[in-house]
DNA sequence: GATATAATTTATAGTAATTCTAAATTATGG
DNA sequence: CCATAATTTAGAATTACTATAAATTATATC
């Protein structure tokens, strides 16, 4: 069994410096999968931290990013959201409920014509209605 | 070789009312495969067209998706771009240059966990350099 | 452990994409 | 041509996100 590092150890080894603000909402993001945006992050973690500023977590999940620590995608909303996962995985984007849904995915591979593109990151969302929610529409 | 209608037809066909907005943005999306934003499109055509608004673009563009005519998608910078390609086809969004490029992309399977979602669209985001900026950055 | 300093956090103001509203205009069926 | 319901339009409102600058804090060095 491999030995999960705490986000203060991640921090740690990513050379990072090790803040309050960074821990908790490193932490948040590995303990809720939820894809969460930022405005959530802070309105659930702002009555156990009163000193955290909304502005921090946008600072914080950037940085995160920047260190490959988190993954970011745009949904349909519009809006930033963070997902702890970072190997590859589908977004399933129900426009009932709002809810993003992960599926198994590979990432396609880029073609010849793109030879030479240096590939950061991919993201594949599809955009729907879960089972859940197309149920009830019946 | 078949025959390509023109935006009005495409109108007429899909029982919406024809009007000189839908047709102009319509035709401008089929002309320019760019994936343009609603300001872009608006920028473009507005010299042309001195009556067009900006509220008509957003309110044409989000029609014309509604019935099928033209894609949306969310890129990492945030904005809704549209398309006229309706096939599926996978995009590159290039950090420098902010280009998006078009490449072949089969959609992925949505497994079984998800079985009975209705799917509507999906979208395959690659985010990174394209072959001209990564060379630059040599 | 105290201290210097550079990074980070914080509150607030600012920006810009998008949506809302309500009045004016226009497409379509009769 | 006329009625009417849909659409367009301008401008105000909303909201996710960014910028700014002062206060705080983590880390390296003594």
């Amino acid at each position: 069994m491999p030995i999960e590092l705490s986000a203060t150890d991640r921090l740690r080894e990513s050379g990072i410096r090790v803040t309050v603000p960074r821990r908790i909402i490193f932490q948040y993001l590995i303990d809720n999968k939820t894809h969460p945006t930022c405005d959530r992050i802070y309105n659930d973690l702002k009555d156990t931290n009163s000193s955290l500023s909304l502005a921090t977590v946008y600072n914080v999940t950037e940085k995160l990013v920047q260190e490959n620590l988190v993954n970011v995608f745009v949904a349909p909303d519009g809006e930033h959201h963070y997902d702890s996962i970072t190997e590859f995985h589908g977004h399933l984007y129900c426009e009932q409920c709002m809810t993003i849904f992960d599926f198994k995915s590979k990432p396609d591979k880029i073609p010849d014509i793109l030879k030479g593109a240096v590939i950061k990151s991919v993201s594949y969302m599809a955009v729907g209605h879960c089972p859940e929610c197309a149920k009830k529409r019946k």
